[in-house]
DNA sequence: ATGTGGATTTGAACATGTTCAACTTTCAGC
DNA sequence: GCTGAAAGTTGAACATGTTCAAATCCACAT
């Protein structure tokens, strides 16, 4: 099951091709009907080989979600580095994501699920994938930071990891949105990341300091203490 | 992928025998590790005759997932007929929950992540489980309208879906819970459901009005415009 | 040039979910 | 009790993810 790093210029060439042709085969068939084989085939190599750089087809899919987050981050840099309103950022960025993800929309499904379940290596909270999603989460924190919105230091803390969260939210119920042009995504993505910045304006009102408090200590307890 | 219903005494032994040796050896084994051939092997029956009654193997999960949520039902009855306070019948119920599941926790990775596909014909939010989870969500219902806490009409409307929706969260998160007891699970479920009741009787506040009526038109929205 | 050891490649073999056409059993109507 | 159609059963066959021992390749020291 290690994660085998090629050690030849040839092995390079090999990793390289078998990883091409399974995007690209994810994106033409959907990650089920993409077959082992059908990569191999494709690559011009052996089943076996494919298995000596990726121990699994899953393995395959984490390379799949790197790809899409940086074409994401390469999208939202322009935004980034212009922008100030949290807003307006923010709505850039959940954008984009389901934009950059659009051309993988059927495939995402499956994806999906085999990224939430547990016992997978690619499970986002702890594994394989954690140091992706690690990357995910400072991609929101740059977000926020890179605003002139004055954030409360303990809401600050949270944020960006909240706002991962949303992120995968928002892609589960674009994975199901068949509207066209995948307006309706677009629409809750509007009204949510606006609803979200209006939250946070008003969780400084003094009737919902405590509330805010147990909030933040209870994600806090959970992303800190190992195991669960 | 008809669901074939037994037409003969002979035909309900068979459905049942199958059913019961899958629940036994999903939970003696996992749901990977029980194979469809070990079903029909315990049951004393051809490996064909399985797929004469459940199309699939998920299809057998869905069964699974209609016994704890009877057992759940059931334990949680009597509660729900003595007690008034919203906070204490949440509480209970989704302790019940977790409780409830507490046999099945080794399998519950695999069936959240399969159940959680949006191509699964298990999917809650559509297909062959959609009854099921309505009767869920049905359940959630009871939970508020059995209580003695006044819910203003468009929170109590949306509620026991956001209910159901927050049980599911807390067994993913049950799912992970390695420490000993799933106490931690417990605490996040005592501080949650206090935090909601409290969060429901805030929502009155004229500060909060703007928000949660956008929150709830939207929820509304999503829920009834099709396709989404 | 040649031998060596590790990297790479191969393809057969295995396990398991699923399908299906042929076979057997059941039972309602006579 | 007979009969024939419907229901139930079977096991072989297929597709696909995965494993692994053996074969091949290649850079480099000698």
């Amino acid at each position: 099951m290690a994660i085998e790093v090629p050690k030849t210029r040839r092995g390079e060439t090999s990793r390289a091709a078998i990883l091409n042709a399974a995007l690209d085969l994810f994106q033409e068939r959907g990650y089920e009907a993409t077959t082992m084989r059908s990569i191999a085939e494709r690559t011009g190599v052996s089943l076996g080989s494919s298995y000596h750089y990726f121990p699994s087809k899953e393995h395959l899919v984490l390379e799949f979600y790197r790809h899409t987050h940086e074409l994401h981050a390469a999208a939202i840099a322009p935004l980034l580095s212009r922008e100030k309103d949290l807003a307006t950022r923010l709505r850039g960025t959940i954008r984009a994501v389901v934009v950059t993800c659009e051309p993988f929309h059927a495939v995402a499904g499956s994806i999906f699920s085999t990224v939430a379940n547990p016992a997978s290596p690619l499970n986002p909270f702890g594994g394989v994938a954690k140091p992706l999603r690690d990357e995910v989460v400072q991609l929101y924190a740059d977000v926020v930071s890179g605003s002139d919105a004055r954030i409360p230091a303990d809401i600050a803390e949270m944020l960006p990891l909240m706002l991962w969260l949303y992120q995968m939210g928002i892609l589960y119920f674009w994975i199901f949105d068949r509207s066209p042009g995948r307006l309706r995504t677009l629409e809750v993505i509007d009204e949510t990341t606006d609803l979200i910045v209006r939250l946070i304006s008003l969780a400084n009102l003094p009737v919902l300091r405590g509330s805010r408090k147990r909030i933040l200590g209870l994600i806090k307890d959970i992303v800190e203490r190992p195991q669960g």
